[in-house]
DNA sequence: TTTAACCGCTGCATTTTTTGCAGCGTTTCA
DNA sequence: TGAAACGCTGCAAAAAATGCAGCGGTTAAA
């Protein structure tokens, strides 16, 4: 990487937001780092960093830089993937960002491509949808998995898959032994649901939008292993999306069963990648395998 | 251009064929130029060169690299050209490979372009279909114009325009003040033609592949400047497609009539791109006013 | 068959560039 | 009001790139 060592830099002290705290991290001096940036700046004409009294910034100009500097090197990395298929070798590395919902269900997967090609590497980083478009634009993911987002601008859809809701609850629960589950018979019963800010809260809210019934958790949390977990302890019902559920599926005390499509409907995951952007090998080939199966799993859109 | 001149120094040893030649150009030693490309080579861990008796050349890899290479430095003049927009300048290069039956329409395109940007540099190279597409993949140019192309896999079509083929003969040519030719009368007289590689003669051949009619040309040349003039001193009839005629359209001595539809049909001319490249700011604006101007003088295709 | 012309490559001295240290002036925050 | 960060600069040391001379090999013409 000796002849793009100026671009690492630049990258650093962006995402470092002063050139200080960068050179700690590029372990060499600000002194060295400082003149690396204006020695750019002179080439370019202009500057690209605001200087502010607690770091730098990046101005227009650099906002445009960063952009082609971060393509440049997510670029460079696909060449080099490329180059050690060629010699036989398959490398890599492929970083995700991933809604807590749809978590459960990568590490199978992950560990499937992982033994056809073990020289691939992970990174899979827990988003919301609003992180997870952020870390598709800073190039620190290079897929992202989210359900049910708001449309995004920088987000280029590679695949959807359909999620109908689903009710969890202990198998000793009054409802347990149903086909499907009505709404409204769920919540005559104590109910534990995740935060507003998911998917899965939002689709019941809306489908209550225009009747009487209010939603009433009396457990309220943002972590779905939580809420599955205490759904069982106390025997009350959670709500969750199948893909999320642990790959066991159903356990011994607990039973998932998917609420009537007329009172909730069905919401969608998400898979996408930064628009434009050519991703490096090895996450398109694992983009097209959890494509492969998310469809055969759970069917064409 | 500092922080990029290794890759400026791979591309200059691709185009030179071997590394003493590409040092002269680049005005350093071979020494120097040598040890970079061995410096790169042991960075990526395998060569990018064969080493031949003459010179070097792209293995594999290195062409994996050298595509890399040249989209990056076409990019980093886009995000230049970018910026020097943001600073109120506006500046940039536009390079375009041509057939030679578009070339005479070009000139005022570029002037007109040129008064309203007067920063613009242009570059016009006369390259037949295949040299053409070849400019386009090395990056010697950012436009292609041609003429009833083959089908070419990296060519991607910005815009077509249909040309019927006319006869060009001069004004006191027996033909001269008939409104449409039949490709019979035609042939009646003498006609001189260009060879049998332009797209003109392509579709007179094809015009006549039923036919007991022959193709006797008593002049043949591979000018079509040539095959104009030549038309009107000895009084014979050439083909010509209209927006290959000089600017100045029919002169005192000169007619061009359009072949009757039913006897030949009309060619399709092609503007196009790189498949996949982002162009220059520039030259993406050009292209635009190119295809408006093709489209408000010929028609929509 | 010899010879001259290229080719890529290497050891070594030289030049150029990059880096680190110390320190300046400024702003923010406690 | 003082401590802590920040970007930036002069100067010397360290590192990297360059140029020169020359080696061994292949090709193509004499």
């Amino acid at each position: 990487m000796r002849h793009q060592t100026t671009l690492l830099y630049i990258d650093a002290v962006v995402r470092a937001g002063s050139i200080r705290r960068a050179s700690e991290m590029l372990a060499i001096t600000s002194t060295a780092l400082n003149r690396r940036i204006l020695a750019i700046e002179e080439e370019l004409g202009v500057p690209i960093f605001e200087r502010l009294p607690r770091g730098v910034r990046l101005n227009g100009a650099g906002e445009l830089l960063i952009h082609h500097i971060r393509n440049q090197l997510s670029d460079m990395e696909r060449v080099r993937s490329q180059i050690a298929d060629l010699t036989g070798e398959r490398r890599g590395h492929v970083t995700i960002a991933c809604s807590q919902a749809l978590l459960p269900y990568l590490p199978q997967q992950v560990a499937g491509y992982r033994k056809d090609h073990p020289g691939v590497t992970f990174g899979v980083f827990l988003r919301d949808r609003a992180a997870a478009e952020a870390a598709l634009v800073d190039y620190t993911a290079d897929l992202a998995l989210v359900f049910e987002p708001i449309r995004l601008a920088e987000f280029q859809t590679i695949m959807t898959v359909r999620q109908p809701v689903h009710g969890v609850l202990a198998r000793a629960h009054p409802l347990a032994n149903h086909q499907t589950l009505r709404l409204r018979e769920c919540l005559q019963y104590p109910v534990a649901l995740p935060t507003r800010s998911y998917g899965v809260r939002h689709l019941l809210e809306t489908a209550l939008v225009d009747s009487p019934i209010k939603l009433n958790p009396v457990v309220e949390s943002d972590s779905f292993e939580f809420l599955r977990l205490h759904a069982v302890a106390e025997g009350i019902i959670s709500f969750q999306i199948p893909i999320g559920l642990p790959p066991e599926g159903m356990t011994a005390d607990m039973v998932s069963i998917p609420l009537d499509a007329r009172d909730v409907p069905s919401g969608l995951i998400y898979m996408g990648q930064l628009r434009g952007r050519t991703l490096p090998v090895a996450a398109a080939r694992f983009a097209d395998i959890l494509s492969k199966d998310l469809e055969e799993r759970y069917g064409p859109t």
